[in-house]
DNA sequence: TGTACATCAGTGAACGCGCGTTCACTGATGTAC
DNA sequence: TGTACATCAGTGAACGCGCGTTCACTGATGTAC
């Protein structure tokens, strides 16, 4: 058993890790730290040398799957400058996305969840969110009120993941995440077009 | 203490509906024999003389929030022929429906959870979604493929409460909603346009 | 009409279980001399 | 280089608690005669 600083640091790395993952895949509150700690090959004794409590993890496990969710996005859709707004589209509203919300974005997978919780667990979400806003509409770049057409196209696009899961394996679920594309870049092309 | 058929029937009328509201309020998880047998001055005992387990009764709440949320909907928009795309989204997208998830739309309130949830749960939600769609499609009406727009408009406007409720009480919120809103009209002018 | 019995919605104590949290302890590693 | 000690990440038993579920019981009402 090692006890350096560094070694502490790299255990804490795996629980919020695994819990990031895990609340993407089953909810906020579906963290058990006897089962996290399991995974991570620790007794569950040991949390409290990392966090004060379950809803200190459940804060920092947010935080962490929000940067997570981004960096794979960002990961899949190319570097920095190559990326557009169908590209950006594409990927979200892929059914790789939708079938695999524990690496993917934990608005989509935790919205509803955060909606309900602590205002301070609220404004881990939307401090990021502003973020995304943001990138999204310099992905968009130069169109009137780009900022504003970020927003309504992130709406849509949540709400299609969300929706798609519903009905995931059926048909049905393809077709959503299809329709809401199409509309996501015939608004862009609307805008673009005034 | 009566015992009829009727007044039993009454008494899990009042369990679903008050699990209709906790469900929508906290999620399907929420929910507590105990504190749910309680809210209906009932003790928690004689649950099991209604529901065979507590997953019987998420289902039973889920089914009944769905409708509840629809009637609601259709109280506050007006009677079936004197709907319209306008009417439908400006009450979907008001403020009264994202700070009242207890007595809104369930597909808002509950999608990702339900998304995560076992099968005989998410057909629930799919076969009434059907429903959702296809009304959304009538009330457009006279448009070329009304059926595809109203997928996407449907993403929209559950995207936009599900974010807009992560951000309640801050000014952004209603921004949210006004731009999902002023995007689904747009989209709707378009498509009646070509 | 009055009495005895059957029904059954609801009661409340009890159960086993898993959970978050605490804490005295262990033992591998780093440091001092 | 070798020995003694300090540090501290992780261990694992124990706790109190709330939960879903069971079940023997109660007592108000309906029914039979």
């Amino acid at each position: 058993m090692g006890h350096s600083q560094a070694e502490k640091a790299q255990s804490r790395e795996r629980i919020v890790a695994a819990a990031a993952r895990q609340i993407r895949e089953s909810g906020l509150e579906s963290i058990s730290i006897a089962e996290l700690m399991k995974q991570v090959d620790l007794t569950h004794g040991g949390f409290y040398g990392h966090f004060p409590s379950r809803s200190a993890l459940i804060a920092a496990a947010l935080e962490r799957a929000l940067f997570d969710g981004e960096a794979a996005s960002v990961a899949a859709t190319g570097r920095k400058g190559a990326r557009t707004l169908k590209s950006v589209v594409d990927s979200y509203l892929s059914p790789a996305h939708r079938d695999n919300p524990g690496t993917g974005c934990a608005i989509a997978a935790l919205a509803e969840d955060v909606g309900r919780a602590d205002p301070e667990v609220r404004q881990i979400m939307m401090r990021r969110m502003e973020l995304y806003f943001g990138e999204l509409s310099r992905v968009i770049g130069d169109v009137p009120e780009a900022d504003k057409l970020a927003i309504s196209i992130w709406c849509t696009m949540v709400g299609a993941i969300v929706l798609s899961r519903v009905f995931k394996g059926d048909e049905r679920s393809n077709v959503i995440l299809r329709m809401a594309r199409k509309a996501i870049l015939e608004q862009e092309k609307n805008a673009r077009g005034e």
